[in-house]
RNA sequence: GCCGGGGUGGCGAAAUGGCAGACGCUACGGACUUAAAAUCCGUUGACCGCAAGGUCGUGUGGGUUCGACUCCCACCCUCGGCACCA
């Protein structure tokens, strides 16, 4: 993306051609990336400036032209009225001029402009086909830009004169309460409607001030800045209610969205309600809240009565109507409707849809820049140049006074051509293309990069298109990502490609930033601002393998990072022990490593061989995955722990034994290939070490496969709680059943000494996970199920050494015991249900329902199961024999 | 003002609703060294305890759940975007 203003600039400020400096830097770059070990297909470098690229900018131009995508209208710049130049934002930032002081002006200037509004629908709609893959902070932003809004038109006509005034509004269903029909000060049928008028000479001098105001306006936020008006002694009618509507021009209506008028309804818009008040405008509500069923008072409300007194503010939500004839009592949503229905029946008016997005203006009044492929001829007006004659060239050099003006004006062989329809002579249009022209398709073009003759090969770009992956910064949430998407949507209407879109997965990459010197700020790297890092320095002094790894992992990809130089030591560290490690193992490996060792099925491994090769394999899974995922962060995170456990895994024991030598060999030669994408130099390196040298390079190795038979584990070290605090750990084999685990939960000692003697216990096993013993004292939980009584387990407890059972309730507010079921001894299978048997008859004595009591022995426990109504889980009092 | 992202040790950060702090940096202690650097070993969320162990802890307050950094509600702070869009 070679074209654009820092080449300019450069220019002006060190008077060298923008292409020789464009050239330079990206000579020094690819320099950089190479040095860095970016593995670009070299073969496939493209740059906007070179006329290979920008003649296919031309050609889509005349491709729109045709079509009526590309037109010409006048446009306002920021101009400096004492120097007669246009000013970029940024040069005019506080509404003046940057090198002068002199106060901005706007100007109205010819532009070239594509219709990116044609295709807005599809530009929200398509988001849909995208939603999966782009981050949902970007399709909120491209929502916003497109900014669909839908609502309905409504003409108004003008009392005494032909004409009407076209409105649009999201909330038709307030139409009642229109006090004003407030126009733009630049509505193009403002002098019409003052021709004759008294009040002429005022109201235009208001709206001639009105559009200088807004010219000031820069993007340096105007503060919320006051709403003014004139009334411009016109009437209107409201078609809804024939009402006449006082017609005034005020300055917070903007000319270029919807209609550029507005109907006043101040009641329930903020923006009318502060203009209501400052001119005395009545405000009438028309909408009520919805309050249980009642319906609010309609009231006509003038400012300084009371009612108006109350009112504080708009009240903007959807309501019920009042006040507004046969539509009254309905709901907003269902008067919305019927309303735009009933304007359209009567020809006044009816549903729309509206866009916040504007036409995308590509003129620019600069040099480095794909020049705008038209001639003016005096005889037949705007001709394009024909295909034939693409690339229209930018000449080699051009005189940089930094005036504003398109340095293009200057250079006579360049402006001076013929008309290629009639042959006389005629002038080259000097505004150059923005930027984002270039980089809305350039990356279709890496797909056939030497074409030509088409700006590339739909059949080649097919295999590649869609992007799978893109990757950028979250500065380009809209402008460049909504231009690449309406230059897609035009292409495949072109017939060039078949998607809607062109990229399906987005990443939104973080700055890297710095600390700004003398400053708390952090921003990203810059010359002008003198905070940057030079590549070349960073692998000079650790490496560019180093600088690779460290970048990856300080942080995930789509965060900031603060660059910060602590840290960097951590990865040439872990290089190194790498590193050490191939070398001092090779002699050890070597059987291994020329593939004489004994196949893997042959070996007898032992405990620390397996669990070496199930961290390999888990980490190959692991790593494979993460990287699908762009998780580069975790992945490092899980290489730096293969290469911990390969520490571990000494290297005598691995000269030991062929079972142990081919774990490690699996385990090292895993993680060179692996490390491969971070640090592919050094990785490459230990890859010749660990015996390869002669074969097949690194980076053409084949990746890893995780066994998951090797990867799974053989026992489970699991974590017991008690209410959800840890207290032990028990190991168990990883297929065990949720019962046993349960059983081995409430036989583990330390959960024992949680238990009391009156409590009662239940577990929630998780597979592989843990279990959570839940224990609680009876009488909390039959409480809590809303019981009549309590139970006490007491005496010795409840099913103990001596096997002797008391069950005792305890009536609520009565202080007496009764004991329900004594010297239970569940002993054979008959005891048990007798004893079970026994204490369900006696809770359903007491009235207590919806209970099952079950009691089983198992060989070192018994459990005793009490079953509470509308529960599933049991809840057990439980003691194992000791 | 509206919209969006985010708040976890001294720092960068991990954690399909299931052991908070993986992995690394820093710091501290130790080994090696005449010494330093490098390297290696150990400690490193806070508090209590000689220890075993315990209590607290993911911005704040509530809620759901056997169980919440994770889900829900309200609020605070912070970064970013938009800012008269009818």
């Amino acid at each position: 993306d070679s074209f654009g203003q820092p080449a300019e600039q450069a220019a002006i400020k060190r008077g060298i051609q923008p292409r020789d400096w464009t050239e330079e830097n990206i000579a020094h770059m690819r320099g950089q990336l190479q040095r860095l070990g970016v593995s670009y297909d070299w073969r496939r470098e493209i740059a906007a400036h070179r006329p290979d690229f920008y003649k296919w900018d031309q050609w889509f131009f005349l491709k729109m032209f045709e079509r009526g995508l590309a037109y010409k209208r006048k446009s306002a710049v920021n101009w400096c009225p004492k120097e007669e130049t246009v000013l970029s934002n940024e040069q005019s930032s506080g509404g003046i001029c940057w090198r002068c002081g002199t106060p901005v002006v706007k100007r109205e200037i010819e532009q070239w402009f594509l219709r990116t509004t044609k295709y807005a629908e599809e530009l929200v709609e398509h988001i849909k086909e995208i939603e999966a893959g782009w981050p949902e902070k970007v399709l909120k932003r491209q929502r916003d830009w497109v900014g669909r809004s839908e609502g309905a038109y409504i003409d108004f006509a003008v009392k005494q004169h032909d004409e009407k005034v076209r409105v649009f509004t999201t909330r038709i269903d307030t139409i009642f309460g229109a006090t004003a029909i407030v126009l733009s000060a630049e509505h193009p049928l403002l002098p019409k409607l003052l021709e004759g008028s008294s009040l002429k000479d005022d109201v235009m001098q208001f709206a001639e001030k009105a559009k200088g105001a807004r010219a000031i306006k820069t993007e340096d936020a105007a503060e919320e800045e006051e709403k003014l008006g004139i009334n411009t002694g016109q009437l209107a009618v409201n078609p809804f209610n024939g009402e006449l509507l006082p017609i005034w021009v005020a300055n917070y209506v903007l000319m270029d969205y919807g209609a550029g008028a507005v109907m006043s309804v101040p009641a329930h818009d903020q923006r009318d309600f502060d203009f209501a008040h400052k001119y005395t405008l009545p405000i009438r509500q028309v909408i009520a809240p919805i309050v249980h069923g009642q319906q609010g008072e309609s009231a006509d409300v003038t400012p300084g009565s009371d009612q108006s007194m109350d009112m504080k503010a708009a009240f903007t939500e959807y309501g019920v109507l009042v006040s507004s004839g046969e539509w009254s009592g309905k709901l907003s949503h269902d008067a919305m409707r019927e309303m735009a229905d009933y304007a359209a029946e009567r020809k006044f008016g009816g549903g729309a849809v509206t866009y916040r997005i504007r036409d995308w203006g590509i003129s620019r009044q600069r040099f480095w820049g794909a020049p705008i492929p038209i001639v003016y001829c005096g005889n037949c007006g705007t001709v394009p140049v024909p295909e034939k004659d693409l690339p229209v060239m930018l000449p080699n050099k051009a005189e940089f006074t930094g005036t504003g003006e398109s340095p293009l004006k200057n250079v006579p062989e360049f402006v001076n051509t013929v008309c290629p329809k009639c042959g006389r002579p005629a002038k080259r249009e000097t505004d150059t293309m923005d930027t984002f022209v270039d980089s809305s398709w350039y990356f279709f073009r890496y797909t056939d990069p030497r074409n030509e003759t088409m700006p590339f090969d739909p059949a080649i770009a097919a295999k590649w298109i869609p992007v799978d992956q893109y990757i950028g910064g979250d500065s380009h949430a809209v402008m460049h990502l909504i231009y690449a998407r309406f230059w897609n949507k035009v292409m495949r209407d072109l017939g060039l490609v078949k998607s809607n879109e062109p990229v399906k997965r987005l990443l939104t990459q973080g700055m890297v930033t710095n600390r700004v010197e003398g400053t708390n700020d952090w921003k990203a790297m810059s010359k002008s601002l003198g905070n940057g890092v030079d590549p070349d320095e960073m692998i000079r002094a650790y490496g560019a393998d180093a600088t690779r790894m460290f970048v990856l992992f300080a942080a995930p990809p789509e965060n900031e990072l603060r660059w910060s130089e602590t840290g960097i030591e951590g990865a040439v560290r872990f290089l190194r022990r790498v590193w050490t490690m191939v070398y001092r193992w090779r002699d050890q490996l070597r059987d291994q490593l020329k593939g004489q060792g004994t196949p893997a099925a042959k070996l007898e491994f032992s405990d620390a061989a397996r669990a070496l090769r199930r961290k390999t394999h888990q980490t190959i899974a692991r790593v494979t995955d993460d990287f699908e995922k762009l998780d580069l962060n975790t992945n490092v995170a899980a290489l730096m722990e293969l290469s911990n456990a390969l520490a571990e895994f000494n290297v005598d024991r691995a000269s030991a034994s062929p079972a142990d030598a081919f774990a490690a060999r699996e385990a090292i030669e895993a993680l060179v290939v692996m490390l491969a994408p971070f640090s592919p130099h050094v990785a490459e390196e230990m890859w010749e070490g660990l015996g390869h040298e002669g074969g097949l390079l690194l980076a053409a190795a084949v990746w890893p496969m995780a066994d998951p038979e090797l990867a799974r584990k053989e026992e489970l070290e699991i974590p017991v709680q008690v209410n959800g605090k840890l207290r032990s750990r028990v190991i168990v084999a990883p297929d065990i059943s949720e019962a046993d685990l349960r059983a081995l939960a409430f036989s583990d000692e330390k959960v024992s000494s949680f238990i009391d003697r009156n409590d009662y216990v239940t577990a929630i096993p998780v597979p592989q996970r843990l279990v959570n013993v839940v224990v609680k004292r009876w009488d909390e939980r039959l409480d809590e199920h809303g019981f009549d009584a309590i139970i006490w387990a007491s005496g010795e407890h409840p099913v103990t050494s001596n096997r002797k059972i008391t069950f005792i309730f305890k009536e609520k507010g009565n202080d007496k015991r009764v004991t329900i079921a004594e010297d239970l001894i569940p002993n054979k299978a008959g005891d048990q249900y007798s004893a079970a048997g026994q204490v369900s008859q006696e809770l359903e004595a007491r009235g207590i329902q919806d209970v099952v009591v079950t009691l089983e022995t198992e060989l070192n426990r018994s459990v005793i199961d009490i079953k509470m109504k509308g529960e599933s889980e049991l809840i057990r009092v439980i003691k194992p024999y000791r």
